[in-house]
DNA sequence: CTGTTAGCGCATTCAT
DNA sequence: ATGAATGCGCTAACAG
């Protein structure tokens, strides 16, 4: 009989029940013996010590949680693993060694029509019992009747009601346009993100109040929207490059946004930074990688996690915790931006 | 004294039985709407879902999945979220959208004596129950008797039993070595990894393969244990670039001994790569921040977790999967490796 | 000290 | 078309 890889049908988990009967003993005496409560004598104890060892016998986290309110565990919902979040989850994860919490983290995956409301679907589908607290990374609305202690960072919708972490967006945009302005640069685009997104108005914010105090208004048709997204950013860079008079430098909303415009001008024979300067904003390690490296504001993505997590252990223990935290974000100079050309008439 | 409905807004979790009370129905006319079952009457099944909408319920994972073998999740077990296995499960994540499945990435964080064994107890609680399939990440020991199909990623015993996805890391350190030959080296040193894991064993065949080819005998004193560690690495490259007849060029085993390595050399005020060459292996993002950017061997990381992905789909579906898949290796030449210093007698 | 009883929230027969 | 009964694996109370 050959299973090959794979599942070995009909041999299933291990349970309390096999347990026991290997011992000869019932049920809950193996419980008793696995969550290291007394009342047993030390020669069953032993004996079904010895069962769980030989079986390989774990209790099933599901049915645990089901039963008892504390797991141990703390969540972390996300909609998907990409840079941004799996920075977070470094952080989260250097914080909560040695805590004795376990870490989960979720992903719905969802996509289209079914996105909105993820974080609370999620939140509802774990809560209750698989985890003592969560931490949900960039939720698009508030959670506001959860049994469990949960911690936002970076919400869509600002800090609300329930504790949050997240960077000063709003610095950081002036921080990067700033910098621009510093080498001269005066036609100052802005690829914004979503509209809707707390982060993205901010950004821009920090982008319009830079030019204001230096002097420069606005020219609408240099603020576009990139959606956060590398495939529209470089669309909408490449309209904004072909203008009869094209901005010298670009303030893209993120780094994904970043990527964009750098295609967009490749894809023009625009060489950056001499002919144009870009930055983005995030600095995730992809940042560096670009060609040339990229200028961004950088987030610190890895101690936003940490800090999340302190603020959710100390929930989880009662006490009270601060409701917002905002850390500060870092303008980091790499290639991808430079002095305005010259030949720019 | 029983709480009427809505009495107490936010305490516990919504469940099943709140809804069919809100409805005046039964618990499993509930279940059967919910699960798009049919047997249920048109106007009943309007006011079920009208109350589902209401009261924001959602299933409770563990409840379901205790209950019914499908949960339609597929679980990562990690040790703990660090750059490698996050890059993993990036590419994880992009094979898995619109599969139908979600991710459930679960980090033990043991440290120290209980460490050994991480994967076989993670993969106990949580199969079973919870997920339909795992994907684990490095597992130490081979996974041999498990209930639910599981592909192990980069295992440190090296393709045994069950389903697995690596590198080709031999090949990888031939093309180091032959890098470094290339650049007219002849006393290559090599500062491998932990030698009970597979990798590392393999990186060093590859080592002396290449060096075998070019008709050079390996001098023994230069091959030293770095233990995949950037500490100790760094301490065995200060006594390899002390001895008398030191070696030109360095081939660590992994990145974060290549930086012990930069380390030392800097140390000793040995310039890099003018008077010392070194190469890395794995290509993790922190590769390209070191100085001088490391020339390495990259892994192709995401791709490494969406094959794994495949073959677990593949699995699921009850189909025969290929049970050993390795992915070939890039050198990724930066600016750690040149020309052997002339002066060097 | 040990076993019996009773759920946790849900899905599944099997009745009605 | 709907509801009562049963059990998933486990733990908390109690009974013996």
């Amino acid at each position: 009989m050959d299973t090959a890889i794979g599942a070995r049908p009909g041999v299933g988990r291990v349970t309390i029940a096999d347990v026991a009967r290997a011992a000869g003993v019932s049920i809950p005496t193996v419980s008793k013996v696995i969550n290291q409560r007394d009342g047993v004598a030390p020669s069953t104890m032993l004996r079904v010590q010895q069962v769980v060892e030989e079986l390989g016998y774990e209790t099933s986290l599901v049915a645990r949680s089901l039963r008892s309110s504390r797991t141990g565990v703390i969540g972390i919902l996300v909609t998907e693993f990409e840079p941004f979040s799996t920075e977070l989850l470094r952080g989260i994860s250097r914080a909560t060694t040695g805590t004795g919490y376990e870490l989960l983290a979720y992903a719905g995956l969802l996509t289209g029509v079914d996105r909105p409301g993820w974080e609370r679907r999620s939140l509802s589908r774990l809560s209750g019992t698989l985890i003592d607290g969560a931490i949900v990374v960039t939720p698009t609305t508030a959670l506001s009747s959860s049994s469990i202690p949960v911690v936002a960072i970076d919400p869509h919708t600002g800090p609300e009601g329930h504790a949050t972490v997240d960077a000063d967006n709003e610095g950081g945009g002036v921080d990067a346009v700033e910098h621009l302005l510093a080498l001269g640069h005066t036609r100052i685009a802005h690829v914004h993100g979503r509209a809707d997104l707390a982060s993205a108005q901010l950004r821009e914010a920090g982008y319009r109040r830079a030019l204001a105090a230096a002097g420069i208004t606005v020219d609408e048709r240099l603020v576009r929207d990139g959606g956060y997204q590398e495939d529209q950013s470089a669309r909408v860079a490449h309209e904004l490059l072909t203008m009869p008079d094209r901005p010298t430098a670009v303030f893209a909303a993120n780094d994904s946004a970043a990527i964009g415009v750098l295609r967009a001008a490749a894809a023009l024979g625009l060489r950056v930074p001499e002919d144009l300067s870009v930055v983005g904003f995030d600095d995730v390690p992809q940042a560096a990688m670009t060609n040339p490296p990229l200028t961004t504001v950088a987030q610190p993505l890895a101690e936003l996690g940490s800090r999340a997590v302190e603020m959710l252990l100390t929930m989880l223990r009662g006490e009270p915790a601060s409701a917002h935290v905002r850390l500060p974000t870092t303008l980091r100079v790499r290639r991808s931006t430079g002095p305005v050309p010259r030949t720019t008439r």
